[in-house]
DNA sequence: CGCTTACTTCAGAAATTTGTGAAGTTAAGG
DNA sequence: CCTTAACTTCACAAATTTCTGAAGTAAGCG
């Protein structure tokens, strides 16, 4: 019998899971390291991992894990869990929370809007600039509006396929 | 009378809001000289502008143009121009275009499902992380069929709004 | 057909980013 | 308390990216 039931368990077929995932991550502009720890809790049987089994999968210091760790709890794409009666820390994704972090660019948009507002304002709403710029800045607010609404479908759409 | 009605001519001012702009394209991953001179012709009154005046306006190089312009047409956020019987190239932004490029991370999200599909397969799609794994490309199947509803939103409201 | 202008390519200098080891901090356990 | 384990911070070396000047290519014009 060559098909492995076990197939989750061997190392070299995690870690190429693992490392081609977050290739793709670092493309679509994720630092490395994050990008590596993200796909290496996603691979995850329980979805959490300790900094040292972190460090020991993908080969790297303590302070890389520290570093990656810190960027993706900031952008909300992780959790960080103390077990109980030890210093020890678990690192978690939660679905729900990684979902809303990649559409939830909300923040940078809001940025935008703010940058096109005065851009605006400064050189002039009815000059031919002013006018592009209202337009691009009514774009982002709909987008905005939107994805809130397509958030909802989703779970929507998640619960009645997955089940809540 | 203190205030100018030829504020968007003022290079100050213009200069002001692009490099503000290009700043907050620069945090949500463009590179600088692309994010750069996007944002010039996004504030040009024309919507277009030739190399040499983008070398000018924002005193970067020639060499620094074309590598941005380069980037920027293979992302599709600008087209290029002939200007009939002359070798001068004009480059502009068109507002449909680059909304399109803005969502349409669809490359990009196919890779992903690729990437995540191949896991599935390689860790079984019965272990708990391979369950996770499916989940995930649920979401992202989902998201690309919405965004494609949410750009024909967005073109309805725009008529609406701004006429055809 | 050759001159000139407009753009592109390329090698390399400069700046930036990344990841490490080492030192520092905090808190559990004796 | 003191020790030690778990993580964090920091300075720096290494790798990568970015932008320039210089050389190259191509197309309009005389």
């Amino acid at each position: 019998m060559t098909e492995p039931k076990e197939a989750g368990r061997d190392p070299e077929t995690l870690s190429r899971f693992v490392e081609h995932f977050a290739a793709q991550l670092v493309e679509a502009g994720l630092p490395r390291m994050p990008a590596r720890v993200f796909a290496a809790l996603l691979a995850s049987d329980t979805g959490t991992l300790t900094s040292a089994e972190l460090g020991e999968q993908l080969r790297i210091s303590p302070a890389a894990v520290s570093g990656a760790v810190r960027y993706l709890s900031q952008v909300h794409m992780l959790s960080r869990e103390r077990e109980p009666g030890s210093r020890r820390e678990r690192y978690r994704v939660h679905s729900d929370q990684w979902y809303e972090a990649l559409t939830n660019r909300e923040a940078v948009i809001k940025r935008w809007e703010d940058a096109l507002r005065e851009g605006i304002t400064s050189l002039g709403p009815t000059t031919p600039a002013g006018r592009r710029l209202t337009e691009t800045l009514a774009f982002f607010e709909f987008i905005e509006k939107d994805v809130a609404g397509m958030m909802e479908r989703w779970r929507a759409h998640r619960e009645e396929r997955f089940g809540a």
